[in-house]
DNA sequence: GTGTTGACAATCA
DNA sequence: CTGATTGCCAACA
């Protein structure tokens, strides 16, 4: 019969990774590679290119940089999102950053910090 | 099939 | 803190 289904549901890996920041909690962020490793596939690289495409329809400003660094382009947007959610913010330096330490979430784990 | 690019990450200077 | 370098994986020309 069909020699190659054209399975596409919009991809089932980018299905995946909207669910997951569609999880994250306000106040709290997730880094990319976080995110990868959270599905135990991809990479951070596959994440930020999903966010690219979809990341307008979910959360994008709680998905930011392993260092915690908001995503390029989107500095100034992210960083009223983080005002308005009161995300722990750490501006030790001329650019605010988020505060990794303190804001970083991962899936239902109790035992965090 | 190869080379380039990208909303990345970690390490070194 | 900034910059450069390497590793990683997928999409695209």
């Amino acid at each position: 019969m069909n020699h190659k289904d054209t399975a596409d549901p919009v991809d089932s890996y980018t299905d995946r990774v909207l669910e997951v920041v569609e999880r994250i909690p306000a106040g709290r962020v997730m880094s990319y590679g976080d995110i990868a490793d959270y599905l135990g596939d991809g990479g951070p690289r596959q994440v930020g290119r999903v966010m690219a495409l979809w990341g307008s329809a979910v959360a994008w400003w709680r998905v930011i940089h392993a260092d915690g660094s908001p995503p390029a382009g989107h500095e100034r947007a992210a960083h009223e999102h983080y005002v308005a959610e009161a995300t722990p913010l750490r501006s030790s330096g001329p650019m605010a950053r988020v505060d990794m330490r303190r804001a970083r979430w991962l899936g239902d784990s109790v035992g965090r910090r």
